[in-house]
Order: C-alpha cells, then structure tokens, then sequence
RNA sequence: GCUAAUGUAGCUCAGUCGGUAGAGCAGCUGAUUCGUAAUCAGCAGGUCGUGUGUUCGAGUCACAUCAUUAGCUCCA
C-alpha cells in the first residue's frame, strides 16, 4: 500500500495504482477533467504509478500544466489528422504554447485556409472515435528504426540526439498514430472537445533559417464549446485594441510607401504624446543625477569597429558610403553606447568622479531585416531614453538598483507596472562567436548580476543566449494586445567595452582601474512605449498623456463667445483644450469627441450660461453635472498633476 | 531575409467568365441652431500600390517590385 496525500488529506491504495485511477477513486467528474498530474511538484503523465508515499494533486484545464497536456495531446491529434490526409507529411515537433499549439509539418505544400478546415473536420472524426492513448518506451534503436521506417526523418534525428542520454524513448501511440514524445498526455482523444486552428504559417526545423522550412499550424482546444467561442471574442476585442489599427485610426502615427518601411510617421497626437515623455523621463532622471548629454547620429566606421558592432551588426546598421571606394565611410548609430563613453573619456576622471550617470534621448537606426518590422514595435529609426553609467565596482550594485527603482517609478506612472516580467538574459557558452570576452569575464559579469537580482528579489526567467554581445542584461518584458512578448526595458552590465575604449578612473590607491559600465534605459523607445500605451488604455490614455483633454461643447451659435471663452481659459491654465463649433447637434459632436477618446467634453448651452457654469461629460464616467470652470479645473488640475491613470 | 495572405476614394469594403469603377462613413456646399454616442439635401472625390508584359481590350491574367499583415529567423 502507498499513502497518498491528496490537497492535505493522507488516502491509501495499492502500490501501482495510476494518477488517472486515483482520480477515478475521487468521481467520475475528476477523472474526465483530469489532464495530468503532478507528484511531489513534478509534473507526471496520468498514466504514471504510484509506488511510493507522495503528494499528489490531479491537474485540469484550470491548471497551468493541465491545459499544456490538453493542448499537446490536440497537437497530436491535429498531427494525426494531417496524417490521415496528407500521407506523405513529414513531422516536426509540436508542443503546447501560452495561448494553445503548434505543430510543425515538412514535405506538405503550405497549407490553404481550405486544408485547415479539412484537417479540423478530421480532427473531429479522431475526437469521435474517441480513441485511447497508449504510452510504451522503446531502445533508442528500436525508436530510430521505427520512426526511420515510417520516413519521419526529423523524429530519427531528435531520437539520435537523446540516445545518448542511455535512456528509453517514450512513445505514444493514438489508433494509428504514433508519435515521439515525453508526454504528459490526456486518456483518449475523445476527451478533447472544442477545436480551432488558427493560423498556418512556415517555421524553420530547429528553429535556424538555413534549415528545411516546416509548415507550421496553430490552433487552440478548450473542453467547452463556450470557451472556445469567449476566446475567439476575446482576440476580436484585442484587435481592437492593437495599436497598429488603433493608432492610426487616431491618427498617432501613419507609413508612407515612399518614405519606406519601418519609418513611421508621428502625427500631431503621436508627437505630443512622445513629447510630454520625454520631458517628464528628462526632468526625473535630472532629479536622480543623470547629466544629459547631445551626441551626433553618425560616426566613422572606425568607432564602430573599436566597439566591436562592425563585427558584429554591420549588416544592421546603415552604412554611409564604401569601404572600398571612399577615404571615409560613416554609419548612421545604431546604438549610442560608444558615443557618450567619448563624454566620459573627455578628461581624467578619478575614482570621487564616480558614478558618472549620462543620459540622452537618443535616436538610433537599424536596418532590421524587412519582415521584421511591426507598427511602432520595431522600427527602423526610433528614439530611446538612453543612459550609460560608469561606477566602481564597489557602488555597481547600488547603482543597479538605482537604475532598476527609476524603471520601477516610469513603469507604475504610465501604468504598466503590473504588465512586465523579468528576463535575466545570459550568454550562450555553445555559441561562442556571438560574444567578445573570455568564459571567465562571463561568468564574473553574470555571477554579480545574478548576486544583484537575487539580492533585489527580482523574480526573473533566465534566457539563455538573450544576452548582448558584450555582456548579461536585465530585460523587462510585457506582453502586446495578442500575447506576444517584447522588450520594453533593459538594464545590462558591461565590463568589457571600457577596457575596449580605454576608459579608466585613477583609484584611491593611485592605480589605474576600468570601471563598471551599466547601459540602461529608463522607459524604452518612446515609439514602441507609445504602442504598449495605447494597447493598454484602448487609446484612452490617461489624462496627462492625452494630446487632446478637453473639448468645449456650445450647444448652438448662440453660446459660441462664451464656449471660447472657456477654452481659452482653459488654455490659460495649461490644458490641452479645443472647441468644437461646427453647427452639429450635441449628440454629434459628443460621438466624435467620445470616438476620439477626448477625456473630457464640456458643454455649454442656456443653462450654462445663465448659471455661468459647464456641464461636465467624462469619456467613462458620462454626465458629471454642472460645475464652474474654476471647479473643473482644479478637478482636471489635479488629475493631471498626479498622473492620475484614467 | 524566409513562408503565406493582402493592396480598389481619406477610412471600411463591394466589383461575377477579362468588356472601361460602386456603396457606407469621412470631406465640401447649403439648409437646420438643436441638451449628452450619428439632422437633412446636394456636390465632389479614383493612372484600382508601382512597373513591365499577355490581349482588340486588364481592377480582374503573368512576371517583377514596393508596402501591409501573420508566423519564422533576427533584435547591439
């Protein structure tokens, strides 16, 4: 017998008896939900036996891992499906995502929308017959012979890579079906309810370019029909939040195919936008010591090549004139990184000049590759809240918390605090000609970040291979309309560029040092923190942010002269404020202002008049009321000086 | 860069088998002077992304190119 504490309470069954019959013990109800299982924190396959005391919790669709085994075993069965109707499929992997699955598919032609619904009403069958999943292990040479016979070149080679490993290959077999896998897997196929692919696409094998181009489906499954249904609103409600339509519906910004892509254009909505962040990080980061500094946009290649982004990015970056033909060939920066370690390096700084904090709102040019661009996310020339700072060894972790507690204070002013996770991005040692620098300045440079984050209790993913060229970074990631995740934010140490540039300071013991160099961001790129703004508030920004607050109403011609009295009032005051004095009705003018997300709409007709009064409409709260200007405008007042997020 | 889809009026879209371009909103003009999300009427608006072909004839077919979108790769 084997004691099994199940939520606290401690049952008894028979040594060997699986998750999936314990879950049967408990009802009926938990074993048809049940996806997985999860045994002393590890997550298991239902079909795994209990042969000592442990802690056991039966997961479901609720759980985290539940819905990964859900949608990996749909990923299967869409497998299956493709299977069944395109015999000659080659198959890839095909894990569980965030938001669903995917599975990666060679030797098919891309598939059409049509073959996606062909394979969904096949997907259906196999959910009908509803046909059990057997787990069972094979020798790696019985696995490679069996994939190898069946032509799943890809699978031979996966199986080549763990065979190694001196462990058995699990396998899967649904009807007749089966498939490479370490689980964890529903029942049976017919345990699988509501399912929908989403999107085909091409995806490399391995993920590198230079390998065979996969097909790649995705879809998502939910055990209820309604689910499926709330979901797919949900990604309909999302586009109308996507800052790509939006932002151009609001006229934030817009592209020109004769300017090219990846230069968008900032409308007077986007600019005044970009215009009042800016001045706000400038004056908080004066505020917290940082010096600014007005550095040019170009520079020969030979500071680039010193830097060690000519190696490394040339491609990326645009290049003025040929190295070939020209006694001088300049690059538009890409970075500004070498640019202000010339400020530091304008005299001889001591070890009481340290920490040196510069910032800038640095333009900078890429030439991303063409399908990479996206909207505001990645362009080819954006401005970003730029800083370098140069300290001693001693002050870097201070330092570093100082850098991170102006993110912290940027983030929660705009609201997206509560979006962000952490990512502590490291080298690759397997891919070593990614980086400069030797294993040891590696490991010293990410073994005190590390130190610093877990000091900070920063509670971080790590990314392996995320790191720059030069050093470890600290990445604040959040997530866009869709899920997909960006960098907003990044903090990095670098311990290798000033040595490179010959940066020293003289210590207190007279010798000659390098110092710490941490390059850091305070909000982002103005463009793609503009983006991520107006995703989170629908384009309702708060009132502070807003390029319009406040539109004046007047009800007729009549109240024309005192509808402009107030606006100029307002204007006087300091608000962003206009008058609408087209000869519309009110309920016209109020749709278009509430359309273009106006905060607030005054409204001035008899009433107002005679009592010397506006009567207030909030874009979300509605009709506030009559209040005199002075009223409202302490009320607006306030809200903007507090940055109040609504 | 790769795979695929898309590109028609300022915006959203229709346009059948290749036969000479259409709607709604927005704009302009006029009327209306109105109380919390769309007043009425009229007018104007297009080298059908761009280029080169095929054809008697191209928005429609082919090729190239530019841009947009999704995903991959990349992201100093």
């Amino acid at each position: 017998m084997v004691k099994v504490s199940l939520k606290g309470e401690v049952r008894e069954f028979e040594n060997g008896i699986t998750v999936a019959d314990i879950a049967k013990s408990i009802g009926m109800g938990l074993y048809k939900a049940s996806c997985a299982g999860k045994i002393n924190g590890e997550v298991v396959d239902l079909r795994t036996p209990i042969n000592e005391d442990c802690e056991l919790a039966i997961l479901t669709f609720d759980d985290p891992e539940g819905k990964k085994a859900y949608w990996h075993t749909t990923s299967h069965i869409m497998a299956q499906a493709v299977q069944r109707l395109f015999p000659e499929a080659v198959f890839g992997v095909g894990p569980s995502v965030d938001n669903g699955f995917y599975y990666d598919i060679g030797g098919v032609k891309p598939f059409t929308p049509e073959d996606l619904t062909k394979i969904e009403g096949e997907i259906k069958k196999i959910i009908k017959e509803n046909l059990p999943l057997e787990r069972f292990e094979l020798s790696p040479e019985e696995a490679e012979k069996f994939m190898a016979e069946h032509g799943q070149k890809y699978k031979v080679e996966l199986i080549q890579e763990h065979a190694g490993k001196g462990e058995a290959i699990s396998l899967y077999r649904q009807g007749d079906f089966t498939d490479l896998c370490a689980g964890p897997h529903l029942m049976s196929t017919g345990c699988v309810k509501a399912v929908k692919l989403t999107t085909a696409t091409a995806a490399y094998w391995r993920g590198d370019a230079k390998n065979d181009m996969l097909q790649r489906v995705y879809g998502i499954s939910f055990p209820k029909a309604a689910q499926l249904e709330e979901h797919l609103t949900a990604m309909e409600e999302a586009k109308k939040r996507d800052h790509n339509i939006l932002g151009r519906q609001l006229e934030y910004f817009t592209t020109c195919d004769l300017i090219g892509q990846g230069l968008p254009i900032l409308l007077p909505n986007g600019a005044r936008v970009i215009q009042l962040l800016q001045r706000f990080v400038e004056d908080e980061e004066q505020k917290r010591g940082w010096l600014l500094t007005k550095t040019p946009l170009m520079a020969k290649s030979d500071l680039y090549k010193l830097s060690g982004h000519w190696d490394h990015y040339k491609d990326g970056m645009f290049v003025l004139g040929d190295e070939e033909k020209d006694d001088e060939v300049f690059a538009l920066r890409p970075m500004t990184c070498p640019f202000q370690y010339q400020a530091y390096l304008n005299r001889q700084r001591s070890y009481r000049d340290l920490p040196l904090r510069y910032n800038e709102t640095s333009t900078l040019f890429r030439n991303e590759a063409s399908g990479e661009m996206h909207g505001l996310i990645r362009v080819r020339q954006f401005t970003i809240s730029e800083g370098h700072l140069m300290c001693r060894p001693d002050q870097l972790e201070d330092e570093f918390k100082g850098c991170l507690e102006l993110v912290i204070f940027m983030l929660k002013t705009l609201g997206l605090y509560e979006d962000v996770s952490y990512r502590f991005s490291m080298w690759d040692p397997d891919n070593r000609e990614k980086y400069i620098g030797t294993e040891e300045q590696w490991n010293e440079a990410q073994d005190t970040m590390r130190r610093i984050l877990n000091h900070l209790e920063i509670p971080y993913v790590e990314g392996v291979g995320e790191a720059a060229f030069y050093g470890p970074k600290l990445d604040i990631q959040i997530k866009n309309v869709y899920g997909k995740e960006d960098t907003l934010i990044t903090i990095q140490i670098d311990q290798m560029l000033a040595e490179k540039f010959g940066m020293e300071y003289v210590d207190s013991d007279g010798k000659r040092k390098n110092p710490y160099i941490i390059h850091r961001t305070s909000i982002g790129c103005y463009e793609r923190t503009l983006a991520l703004l107006i995703e989170k508030y629908a384009g309702a920004l708060p009132l502070w942010l807003m390029p319009e607050q406040v539109r004046i109403l007047p009800i007729s011609e009549r109240f024309h002269d005192k509808a402009q009295e107030v606006t100029e009032a307002l204007k006087n005051a300091g608000l962003r404020a206009s008058c609408d004095m087209r000869s519309e009705k009110i309920g016209y003018k109020i749709r278009e202002a509430q359309l273009q997300k106006i905060p607030y709409m005054l409204i001035v007709g008899e009433k107002e008049a005679e009592s010397d009064t506006v009567s207030v409409r909030h874009r979300k709260e509605g009709d506030l009321g009559a209040m005199s200007v002075e009223d409202f405008l302490s009320k607006a007042l306030m809200q903007v000086a507090t940055k109040a997020k609504d």
